[in-house]
RNA sequence: GGGCGUGUGGCCAAGCGGAUACGGCGAGCGGUUCCUAACCGCUAGAUCGCGGGUUCGAAUCCCGUCACGCCCGCCA
């Protein structure tokens, strides 16, 4: 109800603002603090004071008198304090927000008839997924889903680097290294398996004898060059590598979860010839020009110094040759894309982005969001030097965290639910993934994040627990009132809800689906994530103050129950945006 | 050297032009015969890196400066 509430309030005060001859191009509307009552507030006044020629609290005044309240939808009275003029909902706001609350697919936007491609995590398939990069599958996961909430249609896409020198190195070190040579894997998995060699080949590479280095060499380059070539036999060795790995990936991602709908390799545009095609038509630019033998575009007017070659002397395409191809694949196929990459591909972003304008393509309809990798307290995390904390250790650990608070509170459990085993393991879980993934969700994305156990597999206050606790009270009494014969879709009179604590709560849960809006338009899910934490601290208020199943009377035990389900549906939904199970007991 | 990002109480961190800077951890005090205490209440703790500027108003915008991170390859 917040969305229509907005929009209607604006319409007012955009005519009352007119009807006094004041411009109406900013109507300074915004949040009002804590502690005052107006759902909305306005600052107008403030510029329109020089104006008008009398102080701010006059020319507000002024403002709230034109206002027409009867024709503004939810809008019960508008009120000045000082220079701000503040507007307040009435019961039908309370009302339609706990209707429209009863629905358990509440916070959804209609479908909007847009289609998104959401492309995230896209890590080299070089061996396990490790936590310096878990905020791209995590991240990237939340903001596919606040779009899908938002109304698109969305696709998740990983786009697999299968033909770089990486890849390359790689096949030819699992073709070369006998099993026999290599370190016990740290798993029995296939990534673990394989990143063996990888790290084999590389340290072959780097400290080998000459001779050994040169042929090493000469295999890979034959390696790229029979990739370049559309050579099947090549794509065959490396996919055997890159489709193992990757599995293995896949595995751990899905413990997150984090699933796609695709995952799109990158040697899919050169096999089909769109990576030539692109580079042709970069070729006909004027801007492009041929430097020492390689094909080069400058982008200079775009602010970047240095021309991005497309062409190597040899003739064979580079990364950005082969993604500008896969981007245009992806405006053919969607309305909008959206990427989610670290921050050390920003350059390399915004020189794709100029050259797909150069090449005609429509460049506002994508997006790119970045995230600073998480390192360790003693520095970077490395596939290759096996420096890193692997995505499966985290979620493990976390489990086995959770799983040591779950027993730890069983004896001073007051409810008698008796957890069976399968309650254990399954509050562990969704509690331990839950923490880990709110911990790195909840974060702006631009900030950088120190790795600390401790930290990261907190379970109190501000974490995913405290939020998924907020929705298993919800359940409680839900599932207690089903037992005494009560269901929480009784017709409601919104007045029986009168307490602070309630309308507080309904307010807070009639902004949720402009929260989904925000963080679906701005792509940033960690709104998502500080909203749930408003709204748990508001619901443990209600529940401090307002007893529901022992309410006085009948009429305000249905109307606390109607509003426990709306609640309930709300947390749910914005832990599910989060990617962040709700669970029905803990 | 240039570009981008970050800098908010001891630690983490929201806010990113407007009303008293939202919270958490840690510290101190208190709360459970009552719908799950992974909870709640109270207390202490902040010149929002530093210096200028714009504005009626700046943590928020601009300039400068310092610290840290990332980037500046015919790598990906």
């Amino acid at each position: 109800m917040f969305r229509q509430f907005r929009s209607a309030v604006a319409a007012a005060l955009s005519d009352a603002l007119a009807d006094l001859g004041y411009p109406t191009d900013d109507l300074g509307i915004e949040d009002p603090p804590d502690g005052v009552d107006a759902t909305l507030a306005s600052s107008v006044a403030f510029r329109l004071a020089s104006e008008a020629g009398a102080p701010p609290p006059q020319v507000a005044a002024e403002v709230a008198e034109a206002v027409d309240v009867a024709a503004t939808e939810y809008l019960a009275r508008v009120e000045t304090n000082g220079p701000y003029v503040n507007f307040l909902v009435d019961d039908a706001y309370l009302a339609d927000t706990l209707d429209a609350a009863r629905d358990d697919e509440y916070g959804r936007l209609p479908p909007n008839g847009e289609s998104v491609v959401v492309e995230h995590t896209s890590a080299n398939p070089t061996g396990p997924v490790h936590v310096g990069r878990a905020r791209n599958p995590i991240i990237g996961d939340a903001i596919a889903n606040a779009v899908d909430y938002a109304g698109y249609d969305v696709d998740r896409h990983y786009y697999v680097n299968d033909a770089g020198r990486q890849m390359a190195i790689f096949t030819w070190a699992y073709e070369t290294f006998d099993e026999s040579e290599l370190p016990e894997p740290a798993r029995e998995k296939d990534d673990y398996d394989l990143v063996r060699y990888y790290r084999k080949g590389n340290e072959v590479l780097e400290s080998g004898d000459e001779e050994t280095v040169e042929a090493a060499e000469a295999e890979v380059a034959s390696i790229l060059q029979g990739l370049e070539s559309g050579d099947e036999e090549t794509y065959e060795r490396v996919g055997e590598v890159v489709d193992t790995v990757l599995a293995g990936m896949e595995e751990s991602l899905a413990r997150l979860p984090a699933a796609f709908d695709e995952f799109v390799k990158e040697t899919r545009f050169i096999r089909d010839g769109s990576s030539d095609e692109v580079a042709e038509r970069l070729k006909d630019l004027e801007e492009s020009v041929i430097e020492e033998g390689a094909w080069q575009v400058d982008l200079s007017e775009y602010g970047y110094e240095k021309k991005l070659v497309f062409l190597r002397s040899d003739g064979t395409s580079l990364y950005t040759t082969r993604d500008l191809a896969h981007h245009e694949w992806k405006f053919e196929n969607y309305d909008r894309a959206v990427t989610v990459l670290g921050e050390d591909h920003k350059l390399q972003a915004g020189q794709l982005g100029a050259a797909l304008d150069l090449l005609g393509n429509d460049t506002d309809r994508l997006e790119s969001t970045f995230y600073s990798y998480v390192n360790l307290p003693e520095g970077k995390m490395s596939t290759r030097a096996g420096t890193a904390v692997n995505l499966d250790d985290l979620l493990d650990e976390a489990i086995d965290r959770a799983r040591e608070e779950v027993e730890r509170r069983m004896d001073d459990r007051i409810r008698d639910d008796d957890l069976a085993a399968e309650d254990v393991d399954r509050i562990a879980r969704q509690v331990g993934i839950g923490a880990v993934r709110y911990d790195i969700v909840s974060k702006q994305p631009t900030k950088s994040i120190t790795f600390e156990w401790d930290r990261a597999l907190d379970f109190e206050a501000q974490s995913a627990p405290y939020v998924q606790y907020v929705h298993a009270r919800c359940c409680g009494i839900v599932d207690e009132a089903g037992e005494e014969g009560l269901a929480p879709d009784a017709a409601v009179d919104p007045e029986t809800l009168s307490t602070p604590e309630e309308r507080d709560l309904l307010k807070v849960v009639a902004r949720f689906p402009a929260v989904v809006e925000g963080a679906a338009e701005d792509l940033e899910p960690h709104r998502v994530a500080t909203y749930t934490r408003e709204f748990a601290e508001t619901f443990n208020a209600f529940y401090r103050e307002c007893p529901v199943l022992t309410a006085d009377d009948e009429a305000t035990r249905e109307a606390r129950l109607a509003l426990v389900a709306a609640a309930r549906h709300t947390v749910a939904n914005a832990l599910d945006v989060l990617g962040v199970e709700a669970p029905e007991s803990m």
